[in-house]
RNA sequence: GCCGGAGUAGCUCAGGGGUAGAGCGCAUCCUUGGUAAGGAUGAGGUCACGAGUUCAAUUCUCGUCUUCGGCUCCA
């Protein structure tokens, strides 16, 4: 007998030789036909796989993502037992999970393709398999018999994994007619594989590099029950219905013209009212912080940027130069604000007393995205950040960085972003010709970022390789509709620049010193943070924020005056205020002003008008009552400033 | 940039080698209304652009541009 420790610390004895299945089933049946992993020891095992020695295990079920993950890492394997039954030949790469499914990389052979319309076929084939409830079956091979096996298949693409892997720790999986390189775990049989849909067909370099060969990539999904994949498809289109390039065009916020050039987004009234506000609220808020507003050009001096780095760095990625009359004048559209600011930073002497300096901008940058990055207003090659640059003192640097983070917050919070990730990018070690400076800068500016964000107690993961180039950073990534991650705010810490343009301060040693800078930039980009804050919304912004707050339906033409003399009334008193007056009956322009997502309906007709009242409907919500006007003016004001409450002030 | 889709009216989309279709929107007129679609009439398209095949191309082929899904990149 051996002694099996359960996750709630119990203790079991089982036979030698149980197994997952086994033990899930002596725990109740419920369990038993959910079951799809197994850890052990914290391992990840086969539910059929012999546990022979006394071992702590924990269960995984659909319920969990290590359940989950075994569940599609077996419809990978099933997905390529299809693929090679429509296409021997095939050689197979890599058929790892993703969040919503899992995907192969594979090499068809020559002069084959697949496309969509295989899609219905290879769909079929797969649950035909799944319903032979084939065992899936583990086995281990020394490197040598691997490599001879792919070897005879010319798969040379799992040659190069085996060949990487340790001789002893090689394990294959074998299903049907189809065996694979795997490490595992797997389902038990292909039978647990009840609904499948593949989503998507795309290029993939072979291990993530450019320079490699490309290979196809086949995107599905599964599940147990086909009725979870009839709610998935249908959550799916509910995502879609919330694209922000989607809401975008129906709201006439933002469009794009091919005659203006790809990735230039062109901000329509509403559009650029709503990013207004998004403005005035945070540069009030940065107001509170102590930051002043600066402005500079779009354009500066190519040496600028060689200062800087920039040009070295991106020069040959980015927008050229562009070149004046004179000979051996260029310039360079701005890609990032910070050398202008430095400039400014060192117009005037400054003392330890004068610091921190906290130079804040909406400042429009330009970079040359790749063409087939480009996507809606998240990236694009024209965008405007929320830029701002703090030249502290270094015992001044945690403290100012603390005070960054608060400002993000402030932000979520005014938003209701609830759902972010915090990572903290750090260099790559292993790749030094990445960034500059000394390693002695970076040690301390990494340093600065890790200790500020414990300070916060934030909860944080930690990214190597994902720095700026001349520096360590904190980013805040929230998800778009669709699951895709984006960096929206961005914080870091920069001992380098501050060299490079010798910046310097007077100490109270009356000594020259060098300040540190933070790079910050709460929203991001105003595109990027208006396009997933539509995501969120579905378009509902908050009424603080939205660009009409108000629209006034007059019951007929009899009421335009009337409807008029309300209309100004709001305006006056700061509430974004329209009339519909078009020739409609009262239902239809409710209907339309609904479906636009105004906030607040006043309809107005002959009772209104003699009594300078207005009928209120909250959208979404339907008839509020009538309101004297003033009273409703009053209303929405103190709506607004609740929503806006504690945040600043 | 790379792989694979797509591009038809302002929008959403149907169609198909022989004079271009719908719904919504828009315009004009009728209607002047009370809480989610009133009615009539009408305008609007070099079928993304450029070549090729053909008696004939919006339709087939190739190229370019744009766009969509990924990959790579992202100061």
């Amino acid at each position: 007998m051996i002694q099996i420790t359960l996750p709630d610390k119990s203790v079991r004895e089982y036979p030698e030789a149980v197994n997952g299945i086994e033990i899930a089933k002596s725990i109740s049946h419920g369990l038993a036909k959910n079951v799809l992993s197994i850890e052990v020891n914290g391992q990840a095992w086969d539910l059929t796989r012999k546990i022979t020695k006394d071992a702590s295990i924990k269960l995984h079920t659909w319920e969990d993502n290590i359940g989950k993950e075994t569940f599609w890492h077996s419809s990978a394997h099933l997905l390529a037992e299809a693929i090679e039954f429509f296409f021997p030949g095939t050689k197979f790469g890599i058929g790892p999970t993703v969040d919503n499914g899992f995907y192969y990389d594979i090499d068809l052979p020559e002069g084959k393709v697949i496309s969509e319309k295989d899609f219905q076929k290879i769909e079929k084939k797969m649950l035909e398999l799944a319903r032979q409830k084939n065992n899936i079956v583990r086995s281990e091979i020394s490197k040598v018999d691997a490599l001879t096996m792919f070897a005879e298949k010319n798969d040379e693409l799992k040659q190069e994994l085996i060949g990487e892997l340790e001789d002893g720790t090689i394990s294959l999986y074998n299903q049907g007619n189809f065996t694979d390189l795997c490490r595992g775990p797997h389902l038990p049989n292909t039978g647990y594989i009840k609904a499948i849909k593949l989503t998507a067909i795309a290029g993939a370099y072979w291990r993530g590099d450019e320079k490699n060969k490309m290979l196809t990539r086949v995107y599905g999904i599964t599940f147990p029950k086909q009725k979870m994949l009839e709610e998935y498809l249908v959550m799916l289109e509910e995502a879609k219905k919330r694209d922000h390039r989607k809401i975008g065009k129906e709201m006439d916020l933002f469009t794009f013209s091919e005659a203006v050039g790809q990735g230039l987004p062109l901000w329509l009234p509403k559009g650029a009212q709503l990013r207004e506000q998004l403005e005035i609220f945070l540069k009030k808020v940065q107001k509170k912080y102590g930051y002043d507003q600066v402005i500079t050009p779009h354009i500066g001096d190519v040496n600028l940027y060689k200062t800087s780095g920039h040009y070295e760095k991106y020069g040959k990625d980015s927008f050229q130069p562009i070149s004046t009359p004179a000979e051996g004048e260029e310039y360079l559209l701005k890609p990032m604000n910070c050398p202008h600011h430095c400039e400014i930073y060192k117009s005037r002497p400054k003392s330890y007393k004068d610091l921190p300096v906290r130079m804040a901008e909406f400042g429009t940058v330009y970079r040359y995205e790749q063409s087939g990055e480009l996507h809606g207003l998240t990236r694009v090659r024209s965008f405007t950040q929320d830029d701002a640059h703090i030249f502290c003192r270094p015992d001044q640097l945690k403290d100012e960085f603390k005070k960054v983070i608060d400002i993000v917050f402030i932000i979520f919070k005014a938003l209701s972003f609830e759902n972010y990730v915090t990572q903290i990018s750090l260099r790559d070690p292993e790749k030094p010709e990445k960034y500059i400076g000394s390693p002695e800068n970076w040690d301390k500016a990494e340093k600065a970022i890790v200790e500020a964000c414990e300070e916060k107690g934030l909860n944080t993961i930690t990214e190597l390789g994902e720095a700026a180039f001349y520096g360590p950073k904190l980013d805040f990534m929230i998800k778009d509709a669709l699951g895709r991650s984006w960096q929206l705010g961005t914080i870091q810490v920069d001992y380098n620049l501050p060299e490079r343009f010798k910046l310097e301060y007077i100490g109270a040693d009356d000594n020259r010193h060098q300040p540190v800078m933070i790079h910050r930039a709460p929203f991001g980009s105003m595109e990027r943070f208006v396009a997933v804050l539509i995501e969120h919304t579905a378009g509902k912004f908050p009424l603080w924020l939205t660009p009409e707050q108000a629209v006034i339906l007059p019951i007929s033409e009899k009421y335009n005056d009337y409807a008029k003399k309300v209309s100004d009334f709001l305006n006056i008193s700061d509430i974004r205020t329209v009339i519909d007056d078009r020739n409609e009956k009262i239902g239809r322009k409710i209907r339309d002003n609904e479906l636009k997502r105004i906030p607040y309906l006043l309809i107005v007709g002959e009772k209104e008008a003699e009594t300078e009242t207005v009928s209120v409907r909250r959208q979404g919500e339907g008839d509020k009552g009538v309101m004297e006007k003033s009273a409703f003016a009053n209303f929405i004001l103190k709506e607004v400033k609740d929503q806006l409450s504690g945040l600043y002030n």
